[in-house]
DNA sequence: TATGAATGAGACTTCATTCAT
DNA sequence: GATGAATGAAGTCTCATTCAT
């Protein structure tokens, strides 16, 4: 009668805050080798098990950081979380000055690159995502979307703010969408679809941005009829 | 999905071709079962026994119909992507000589009825998805897809061949992205991002549509740059 | 993801109704390899691999017609309150009309045989029990205790009925702990024991019984002091 | 009123503490700490871990001082069992003039007070128990039985030496029996159990009881009859 | 052909105990 | 000595799949 006593966990954090330099090295190579196998099999597939191979440890010493398989993936969200995080800040943040069409394609270019170069990052933004997980996991897309909303802020002043959360949300799921398709072609491919994801969005924007006169009418509504 | 791994049967195509009529009505209430369950629990989770059960038979039925469960799964989507094919015929080609912003709104709002309609298609198009049933899964956006370069074919004459598979990739995932971003929002917001899934495709496609110089009358945008 | 997914069943009763003979031995074979489990190594230590091996059984089927542990615990005990009361169906009841010292001591004996042959119902007996059985455990000495108060409505008539149920409760569990004190010790002592149980409760009861007449002083209080 | 309270210190106490002391010291606190733990979530389930936290020491000093949880519990009960000959001494002993009744009944009295008022001691007395712990469990009411022994050598003088064990043996059993009784329900009815119980081996012993006129002066009570 | 009981690998998780620091 | 991170055997339970009836 042991395992059953599971009282549900909260699941929510690092079961024992990892102070100690071994523990935080061995917390690190557990979310490596959890991302690592989210990419290799998926995340409803992924066993702790495996994790805790590949991170070269014992279950027991996983189970000791995370109270549960899904405390692990939220860990990892939170990490990539931050990942984007810095990439904007150091990435595009230092470009705000130039235009607008800049800034949203060195936003594309910088994902791109580390969703290209990254499979756990592919891994958890593929996945929408199977039942447990579903809470979680458009954390990530949260996160892009209030820095979107951020920029438009700054970019697209003739948008009233209302509609600035709806278009924020739309160009983060399309972002993302288009870099799970690119991955799933062939590299050639997939580069001609990220151009082509650059310029719809251009397009898309074009009404949206803040031009201080001489929109011939304005308030990016098509034309009626 | 565990224990399965085991046999890796060739789950292609169903075990045994349902010449009877009481066969193929059996074989389309597991499918219609599946599509249920998989809506209700996630398609990792649902389980044989769950989709024999809500289909009123045995497994021992099931498994005579499908070899294993990514063999219905396979189905299933076979079967949605069928569905939308129908869609597409009976809602959308009918109003082929309207403009092609017309169309694509009637595409995109016959994809949403559906969508928002039927839990079991939510189900699929929201798995990308886990390991396993990756291979199946854009099954149906190869279908968008491909009616997409037809319409693309018809209406965007200015645009080179070569080009039109990229754009409709990114047309079909884009829409498949705002259906189910828009299906995890409140329906009040799901159809603003409805309304802006529109506008920016129309934005999109606008300089690829087929422009005659006389055409009727403008829509006042002056190709950009 | 799987095993996690329990949902703490109510582990009341048999998950499934085993209707057909096959299955209902198999249930029964369950239990009895359970029963010996348990005697072997007591309950919280028997492990339900353990149970089904004995039951020549895979584990795969005990958990079709139980839950979990809990469950089969439960069944056993209701197995031997089912069994107990058979015992005294047949074995006390037709001495009904002799004095009521006979009918204790036949009581007695009878659970004594019993207990004394049957090592699961040593060990349930023995079961006060710990954490997660404790509260179905003692099912068993509530059994006892209805049918006590019964045969002391008849025989104790000068007992107020408010406090039959005091009595019964101490009359059952003192028999209760005279069988299992017997049985740790070896047989000739353990007889001893039997026979001193008998003659505390004779004399415990001896002032309740209904004695028509003659009794010297007689309430069954004891003389003020 | 935990163990610390055991240690009184001898007058002229050292100022050092020796290490031997602060050793007995962090003994005593891991005992009580194991007590508490047993007695809130009982013995199988608890664990070494929890036992060294709520000792605030470490589970590795916990195993410098213990070889394994078996012996923690081994340890619990020699403590109790040396509890329960002091509770004697002092509450019983004193009163060895009066009338055996009524040292039966503060023999009662006593214990029932220190299991009331004692958890862990409750925890362990409930124990009989599973497995693994069998073999140490009736260590106390050995201690019990051997007490009682002495005390029938005093008073049932009527009593053949040899069936002395046996009756102690009942005596102490019943005893024990009816204090765990008499904790499961709630105080009140546990109270009139207590009562009856008394009133049960009064009439039990009074046969064996020596009933020689002329007891050495008596206490002003006059024996009974 | 249909049924559903039976199977058992394998998932997650716990916890007594060890051992490097 | 003290600490607590690490270990991994073992426990409970699930579920895809098979096969006897």
């Amino acid at each position: 009668m042991k395992a059953s006593d599971r009282e549900a966990a909260p699941a929510g954090a690092a079961r024992k805050v990892p102070t100690q330099d071994r523990s935080k090295q061995r917390v690190e190579r557990i979310l490596d080798a959890a991302a690592d196998v989210f990419a290799e099999v998926g995340i409803e597939a992924a066993t702790t098990e495996a994790i805790a191979a590949k991170a070269e440890t014992s279950i027991g010493s996983l189970y000791q950081f995370f109270p549960n398989k899904k405390a692990i993936f939220y860990a990892i969200v939170a990490r990539y979380a931050e990942r984007v995080r810095e990439l904007f800040d150091y990435e595009v943040a230092p470009i705000a000055g130039r235009t607008w069409q800049e800034q949203i394609d060195a936003s594309i270019d910088v994902l791109y690159a580390f969703h290209h170069v990254d499979a756990g990052f592919r891994a958890i933004l593929r996945n929408w995502s199977s039942g447990e997980f579903l809470e979680a996991d458009d954390a990530i897309n949260r996160e892009f979307a209030r820095r979107t909303e951020a920029l438009l802020e700054a970019h697209a002043k003739a948008l009233p703010a209302a509609k600035r959360r709806v278009v924020a949300e739309v160009l983060v799921e399309t972002v993302s969408a288009m870099l799970i398709l690119s991955a799933r072609r062939d590299p050639e491919h997939g580069k001609l679809i990220v151009a082509e994801a650059k310029a719809m969005l251009h397009r898309y924007l074009e009404p949206y941005s803040a031009r201080p006169r001489g929109r011939p009418k304005g308030t990016g509504k098509k034309p009626a009829k």
